[in-house]
DNA sequence: AGGAAGGAAGCCAGGTCCGC
DNA sequence: GCGGACCTGGCTTCCTTCCT
């Protein structure tokens, strides 16, 4: 049966790209618009749909553009902020001025290259971009900060932010688009034209697309999803997400570039911090962390600890990590899936879209985890779908596991 | 047609920092 | 100057899709 479920790469990023708003920046781990809407397709109008790990706001701008209103949550806060710039409405003079601005801060460019602009303090920025390359960066960087103000200024101006994001990932030399991010072997020497020419065409294609208006809302705040507080007396009717995999993806790994140049990330110990308040990850301080941490929630389904046993007894160097790894994040999931219940309404129908994993050759079910603490926390009609075949390892599938909650 | 690129992986090793 | 803690990313992997 498994042999006939296909890779579907409609289901990816990739089919994101050429989506407006979903295509302006990559976060590699993350799911296709296309299940979204697949999803949403039978739900009404007036439902209001949740995701408690909004990442680049998929299902919020999804919903958003069905009609719906929606509310994410996401820990990180650079994500909170993208979200919420990718699924706002901007008027025409918002877009006027950003065109005027940027005409007037590439007037400015030029003459600051040989400035000393400030420049983020990411490790090793001489394997990130040419020593040419980020001195121009650099100095765009400060004549759009002259312009329009830092990042979070003002909102009106996110839509600069995104497009100076864009621009430094695209002239760096970290691949993104591979299984895990690693870098190519040399930096490219772009010229000072050339970096203005590709941040004008990034721009134009950013503006075009936030000119399509939205009928929906959506709204992404800082939440800890295991730890859930109530939303003004909100009851949610729907929750479509995709949570982190059990897979040791570190999403601060990835995002660096864009944190750093942004200013949500300063020095190289708060990326670790932030790892270790997420779900799953793990990155620097974030990896020696599990070696200390201790269970807080003991009634969870038996699976759960039987899987982590299994891998902390397999043959592994680092065994006994990772099978803290795997424990604490079936845990949190818990924790997580416990706090939801006070904010869903009666009949609230849950869809979570979850990956499979494999540690030391020991299979990790996420979908049978899942559902077993669905179960215990008194979620009824579960049931789990293969979607597809992810692009890696052999044993390594996505599926959809829904649940329905009524109140008693 | 055939090679290259690419994609929600794990696993490990090597460099650096800091207290003793 | 030693050793452990902390940081960082390189290496295989395996199938599909893209590109020439």
């Amino acid at each position: 049966m498994l042999s006939t479920v296909k890779q579907r790469a409609d289901y990816t990023f990739k089919f994101n790209r050429t989506l407006g708003r979903h295509g302006w920046l990559r976060l590699t781990p993350a799911y296709g618009v296309k299940l979204v809407e697949k999803i949403l397709a039978s739900v009404e109008r007036d439902a209001i749909i949740l995701d408690p790990f909004s990442g680049t706001a998929t299902t919020g701008l999804v919903a958003a553009e069905h009609g719906n209103q929606a509310v994410t949550f996401d820990i990180n806060p650079f994500l909170v902020w993208l979200g919420n710039a990718k699924c706002r409405n901007y008027c025409e003079d918002c877009l006027i001025n950003i065109r005027k601005g940027v005409q007037q801060a590439l007037k400015e460019y030029k003459s600051l290259v040989e400035q000393d602009n400030w420049i983020p303090q990411i490790f090793n920025i001489e394997r990130w971009w040419s020593s040419y390359t980020l001195k121009c960066i650099a100095a765009l960087r400060t004549a759009l900060v002259n312009q329009f103000g830092e990042t979070e200024e003002n909102k009106l101006y996110d839509l600069v932010w995104i497009a100076f994001c864009r621009l430094i990932i695209e002239t760096s030399s970290a691949s993104f688009n591979h299984v895990s991010m690693s870098f190519n072997e040399t930096t490219t020497h772009f010229e000072i034209e050339y970096i203005e020419e590709l941040f004008v065409t990034i721009l134009g294609f950013v503006l075009s697309s936030a000119e399509q208006h939205i009928q929906g809302k959506a709204k992404v705040i800082k939440t800890d999803s295991r730890n859930i507080v109530e939303l003004n007396n909100i009851k949610v009717d729907q929750v479509i997400t995709s949570p982190p995999y059990p897979n040791r993806m570190s999403y601060i790994r990835e995002l660096r570039p864009y944190m750093y140049w942004t200013k949500f990330l300063d020095e190289a110990k708060e990326a670790g911090e932030i790892d270790w308040m997420a779900i799953g990850g793990t990155w620097g301080i974030a990896t020696s962390r599990l070696t200390s941490w201790q269970v807080q929630e003991w009634k969870l389904p038996e699976d759960i600890f039987l899987v982590a046993e299994r891998i902390q007894t397999s043959k592994g160097k680092n065994a006994a990590l990772l099978a803290v790894y795997v424990l604490k994040y079936f845990h949190d999931m818990h924790l997580h899936l416990s706090s939801l219940r006070h904010i869903l309404k009666n009949g609230a129908e849950l869809h979570y879209i979850v990956g499979n994993s494999t540690f030391f050759g020991n299979m990790v079910d996420t979908s049978a985890l899942i559902s077993k603490s669905m179960q215990m926390l008194g979620y009824s009609e579960i049931h789990s779908k293969i979607i597809r075949k992810r692009n890696c390892k052999k044993a390594l599938y996505e599926y959809c596991v829904s649940a329905a909650w009524s109140d008693s």
